[in-house]
DNA sequence: CTGCGGCGTGAACGCGCGTTTATGCTACCT
DNA sequence: AGGTAGCATAAACGCGCGTTCACGCCGCAG
């Protein structure tokens, strides 16, 4: 029924020659004079024939598949970005003829969604994967690595032992935290909060080790306060910074948010108590949002070309892939500042609020 | 190097059988007593032996495996709607066992683009496959059906011919357009127009199609000035909107949008022109998109479940790959009216707007 | 003319599995 | 006791491919 599921060994007989041909001239062996191969080709284009690649794999060819996994989905950000990571991905693997298998993993504790997920190692022999929001040290993760898997996970430490088949990309989220404090300082920010993102997940660590450590760097200090406990959506931002309020702390002139989505959901709830942004208090998010220029105020944010990194991530898991002896790999992309509407110049002698 | 790799014939060897009785223990044959079941499996267990699916595939099976294609994602959705029809596509399958293998085609009309992509069907073995966003009578998906692939898709209308292996699921969006309408000439609005989306994509007919349908139920006359060429994006309702504002035409009293997205374009374009929403003119969108609850004002829209829908359409096409016999399928989704704040009802004496 | 090296090619094997066919065994009936 | 039915299991084949090995041919040197 299906016009393609043709065989070398009919093309074989077609070409009246054996299938080893067929085979030499499919894989551009050069040991097979120009006419022969012409005459094979001739007959393999005029069937359209493609190698079926379950009887390759069987024969010691990799599958050319890579697994991409998101895992928790909910926890990490159902917006645009991991979309576009996802499109990232596909593309570049695409480029370089590989197929991606998706998957999702909702709850790494489940343990028959996480032995549904080996087995898609086991049974399709897929040739890697790339996970993207997995927490650090996640065992699954860890397990595959060590049974000699080929994984790319995104913002992770790396462990100080060699692990040739773990594939690292990393946000800067060091330097984008710097970027950040900086620009606040210059607007004479002292007193700088933060919403953080989930704390065991993606860059919820990072980003705050980023952020101590930039605060450390311009000696402003912080304050417990302020630190507040928040996720990667929308409504996480709300639901923290609408407590935060309730709390009736004092506010800080310049909040980070763990990103872009939480910045939009922090100033709803501020804008409900009244609070103006940037009037009232400075707001810097992170992603770069396809929304962030339209939102109201325009939201200055540190952005993160998601797009580069996944593609770096799979072109190194690729390279991984093909060379068992390509070495420990980690990337580092950039982020930059986008100034937009959301930040304000403070007075230097207004930089500390009143009681 | 990796663990899994074990052949049922080293599980045969260890368990003192013959590769015959591990392949019926595997799948479950009747014809072997539970002492020697039980005997193997316990080996099966030990060894966490999984079959090789490239060898079963070999052997005849499926690959348990459909595909899932989004053509042209830029111009049908970046937005959380394509990622969770993903998720809900990956997730039903995943239900069944299946696996998703994800791809793009950018441009439909580049001959090496499609070729990569049915090859994805003819190489792979592929059981099925779901496309997202294609054309009606996209030529790459008629020849696949031609050829006998399952394939699902999106939002078309059916061709009157029987074909046993094209599954389509739709948004109702027919019932969709005439809620909207509906409930606009509930609030006394006679004069409406619409951003149509991209006319030769996804839901850009068969909105277009309703809308004239349930106005022409409602006795209410189609303006062609009021017909705004749109597409699916924010951007493209932001320009759609922006130069049908500089065309000085007259505004009807309300305008439906082809999406939510091209809502929130739109409503900033009439905004920098200081047209009030809904004072000045009252905005329906369609999808209920994750923000549309919090924009301001917060969007009335007509609600699709993108996730049912995607989870029927999945499902269909398993059906069409386990059951050869299995007739033609067409699975309709309702949608519902979410009312917001961005519609204002009319006194009957100005439902008709002056000069 | 014989021997040998190289090249083009086909036959044969193995990959891991499902399935079909054949075989050995037990139990029962005549 | 001989025959047979039925059952548990092993042996064998085929799926489509890559690859190895061996064979036959040709040309060249001895």
């Amino acid at each position: 029924m299906r016009k393609s599921e043709i065989s070398s060994a009919e093309i074989a007989r077609l070409a009246g020659v054996s299938r080893s041909t067929v085979s030499r001239v499919v894989n551009n062996y050069s040991n097979v004079p120009p006419d022969t191969r012409e005459k094979v080709m001739n007959v393999i284009r005029e069937h359209r024939y493609v190698p079926n690649l379950s009887a390759q794999v069987l024969a010691g060819k990799g599958t050319r598949t890579i697994g991409l996994f998101m895992i928790e989905p909910e926890q990490v950000s159902r917006d645009i970005l991991s979309n576009m990571m996802l499109v990232s991905v596909i593309e570049h693997a695409s480029l370089r003829e590989y197929c991606v298998l998706t998957s999702i993993i909702r709850d790494t504790s489940d343990e028959e969604a996480v032995r549904a997920l080996k087995d898609i190692f086991y049974q399709r022999r897929i040739d890697g994967g790339i996970f993207i929001g997995a927490a650090n040290e996640e065992p699954l993760i860890e397990e595959l690595i060590a049974e000699g898997y080929i994984v790319g996970v995104v913002d992770q430490r790396l462990p100080g032992r060699e692990e040739p088949n773990r594939v690292v990309v990393n946000f800067d989220n060091d330097y984008g935290m710097m970027l950040a404090v900086d620009f606040l300082h210059s607007l004479n920010h002292r007193e700088i909060g933060i919403v953080t993102g989930d704390m065991k997940r993606s860059s919820g660590p990072t980003k705050y080790a980023g952020f101590e450590e930039a605060m450390k760097l311009r000696d402003l200090p912080v304050n417990g306060d302020w630190v507040i406990p928040g996720g990667f959506h929308e409504s996480d931002g709300y639901e923290a910074m609408k407590s935060f309020l309730a709390s009736d702390k004092r506010l800080p002139t310049a909040i980070i948010m763990a990103n872009d989505s939480v910045a939009f959901g922090a100033i709803r709830a501020m804008r409900e108590r009244g609070i103006d942004v940037p009037w009232d208090i400075s707001v810097i998010g992170f992603d770069d949002h396809e929304l962030s220029s339209r939102f109201q105020p325009p939201l200055t944010t540190i952005k993160v070309d998601f797009g580069v990194m996944m593609r770096e991530l799979a072109e190194a898991v690729i390279v991984h892939i093909e060379d068992e002896e390509a070495g420990r790999f980690e990337y580092t992309v950039r982020s930059e500042l986008v100034v937009r509407e959301s930040c304000r110049k403070l007075q230097p002698w207004n930089a500390q609020r009143k009681g």
